[in-house]
Parts: C-alpha cells; sequence; structure tokens
DNA sequence: CCAATTCTGTGATGAAATCACCAAAGTCAA
DNA sequence: TTGACTTTGGTGATTTCATCACAGAATTGG
C-alpha cells in the first residue's frame, strides 16, 4: 500500500505538495527494540507507521520508566519531529515494541508543509490533541486509580493487542510500562495469582480470568 | 489595550479576518472563583487573557483536584473551545483565581479561523504544544519527584506570583493544586517549620528561608 | 555441564495516602 | 457577647506503594 492510503489528508495537499510528499519519504523496517527518538538527540521528522508497533515513554534520571501511549498501523507520530517544533519543551523516546514498517517525513518537508497547507495544519493539531487525550488519559488513571486496578488494566490490554491470554513479558517490563518498581509488580501478581486471576510462570503470565480483572479494573 | 495587542498573530490575519475578530470577540471581567469551563458543560470559545489568573485542573470522581497549569495576562485558553476539537476527548476545569479580564473568541469564530487561516491554525498548534508542554511537565513531577520537593517549588512559584513571602493559602488549597490530601500537606508544613524554612499561621505560610526551599527543591 | 545472566521472591524499612477524629480559630446571628 | 456553626489545622493508626538488600530458581551460552 502506498503512503497516501495511510495519510488521511492526502487528498486535501496540491498535486506539487502530493509529489514532494511521496518523493521525499521514505520508508523504513526496523527490528523491535530500535529507537527511534530520544529527547532531541535525533530528528528523524514524522513517522507514519504501516505496521508493526511503537512505544513512547518517558524516562527518569535514574533509568525508570514509564508508557505514555503506544502507536500501531495507520498512527502517525508527530514528536519524532519536535525539534521542528519550537514549543514543545519536553523529552520522550520512542522505541519499536515489534518490528516497524514505517515512512519517514523528513523535517525539512514537514514544515514546508505545516507552512503551505491548511489541511496539513489542521490535522497536525488534531494528531497532537489524541496524543495530549492519551497522556492524560495515563494522567488521570495514576492520580486516582491504585496500583492493582491499573495493572489488571494493563493486563488485559496487553493480551487484547497481543489476541492471546498467554502473555510473555517480565516483571521488569511491566514495571517499566507502569512507572513502578519490579517488586510492586511481582507481589501484585502473585495476589493475582492467589486470587485465580492468573497464572505464573518465568517470562509468562497466562490470564485464567478475564472477567474477574475486568471487573477489578473498573472497580 | 485592545485585542490585537494581546493576539500575537493578528497581524497575520486579512482585514476581513480582523474584523470578524474584533466584531465578535467580547470581553468580560469576573471575579475570583468562578468557573469558565468544566468538562463539555460550558463552551464558551477561546479565551485571550487581558489580566488576572486562571486555574486549569483535573477532578476526580470523589471531588479531589490537580492543577495542570495556570494562564495569565497575554495567555490563551484553548480548552474552553474544545468542543469544537473533536479529537480532545478529556475533561479539565477551568476556574479563575483572581478577578480576571479576558476576551471570548466564540466557537464559530474560532472554527472560521482554523477553517481558513493557515497563520491561526500554526498558532493554536503551538498554543497546545506549549499546554501539552505544561501537562509532561508536571507528569515528570509527580513521577520522579518526592512531596517534600514539590511542596516547596509550589511555595516558592506561589511567592513568586503574589510577589510576596507571605502567602495567604490554606493547607486544604495546595493539597488540591498538588493533588494530594490535606493531612500530607499539614505534616510536611509542620516539619518545612521544624526546619525553620517557614512559619505558619492560621491561613498563611511565611517563607523564612527561601534558599533553603530553593535547595531542597532541586535536591 | 558449568558459569554467568536473567528473572522472580521476599523481608525490612520508609514515604505517602487514607481513615478517623478532635481542637483551635474565626464567623455569624440572636 | 455569647453560643452555635464553619473553617482550618493537628495527629494517631492503618494501608498502600516505593525502596533497599539480598537470595534462589530458571535459562543461556560457551
Amino acid at each position: 500500500m502506498a503512503l497516501s492510503e495511510y495519510f488521511p489528508i492526502y487528498d486535501k495537499l496540491t498535486s506539487q505538495q502530493q509529489e514532494l510528499l511521496n518523493q521525499h519519504a521514505t520508508k523504513r523496517t526496523v527490528p523491535p527494540g530500535t529507537i527511534l527518538h530520544n529527547g532531541d538527540a535525533t530528528c528523524m521528522g514524522i513517522l507514519v507507521v504501516r505496521s508493526g508497533q511503537l512505544r513512547a515513554f518517558l524516562t527518569s534520571e535514574d533509568g525508570r520508566e514509564i508508557t505514555l501511549y503506544r502507536l500501531f498501523s495507520r498512527d502517525i507520530c508527530l514528536f519524532s519531529a519536535s525539534c521542528v517544533m519550537s514549543s514543545i519543551q519536553f523529552e520522550i523516546t520512542i522505541t519499536t515494541e515489534k518490528e516497524t514498517e514505517f515512512w519517514i517525513i523528513p523535517p525539512y518537508i514537514y514544515k514546508n508543509l505545516t507552512d503551505n497547507s491548511l489541511a496539513f495544519s489542521n490535522y497536525t493539531n488534531e494528531l497532537m490533541a489524541t496524543r495530549f487525550t492519551d497522556v492524560m488519559w495515563l494522567m488521570e488513571q495514576i492520580q486516582w486509580k491504585s496500583f492493582d486496578k491499573r495493572l489488571a488494566r494493563f493486563l488485559l490490554e496487553e493480551s487484547a493487542i497481543e489476541e492471546t491470554p498467554i502473555l510473555k513479558i517480565t516483571h521488569e517490563k511491566i514495571a517499566a510500562h507502569l512507572g513502578t518498581a519490579r517488586e510492586v509488580v511481582t507481589r501484585m501478581l502473585k495476589y493475582f495469582q492467589g486470587e485465580n486471576m492468573v497464572q505464573l510462570t518465568r517470562g509468562t503470565i497466562e490470564i485464567l480470568d478475564e472477567e474477574k480483572l475486568e471487573q477489578l479494573s473498573e472497580a
């Protein structure tokens, strides 16, 4: 499939602009675990995800992490172009969680388009608002939800993404997603196991009682 | 002073658009404690602050609050027009902390301008990015900073805004700013007092040792 | 097969949130 | 001006989560 199919406002660009996009957008496929963006150390430009999975997260000075949101097929990553957006003054990291195929629209093309296309500018705005919404959602979770609920929900989401009740993930990684310490995850998972909600083995978590987890996460 | 003075991209609008703004922007002055925006219950449109002080915050189901950011003279509030931004799917509340003078640009004018002015659309984008930055800053504070540091910094900021070391504020209000419980604030303030950083009396906090607070907040 | 690494488990301790209650200070009204 | 009510602040007990320290089990790679 062509870039145009993954770029909703493609039709609203002039033919010159469309050509600009097609000529300068490059396609890449990268393996899982690749850092695509790190604060302002890199400035790739906009990423248009064709397939795979990206993770955006915050990092503390002492190396702790918390996942802000994830991007999937058809999602567009703006912050990998934050170098050309002077009003964005925070640093996030973006990595691939799976092998990911995407187009890169380089910074100068991004700038050219925002400077010349109203449709593009408005679309950029929408994308920003969507990410903002994601982060506000997370904020509410952190502020008002207890850890057991957040963990339950995470397991369910992970299971939905992977389309299996048997999750291949370590406690360490979960801790990095939820912004807490590994021991905290271990202990809560043990408790979940005691309640027959999950079955734990090294490196995997099997969800036994989805409904009970659901209830817990919504309580 | 006229609206144009408070609207940085006024010059980049067409004369028709300028006229539209002038004719439809209305000026209001409201007393402290007025709710200007509450989730999607209200839809005033964009607020251009001429003087005073606004507070944007999140509210939990059981009434707890946390301040997201504040707006002062020359700041512009987009979220009071979130009703016309379909991608914004979170609810915040905005109130006046002091008597505030502002212009209101109604939703349909906002929409008209974003649909027709590239300069306006790009400016909207910048505003959104600025608020996003504020919220990301808060996120980092919540995640990685211990409460004593956050409280110390809050007192210093409050003192800077009010231009006095003698703060007229209750522990309850501070708790609502920082998203915690009143007792937690009380206890930490007591500790600060024990360390001779502040002097507490009913309804006021006097900062005795700004430098020590500064050091603590940066430690 | 053995050493190194990764992953998990757990006790002890500290920080912060929650619950429960009370006391002191200020306000208002008869 | 006194007595009731409201607002504000104080404090112990308990729970939740984070931090520290360490150890044992599972897995991997030479």
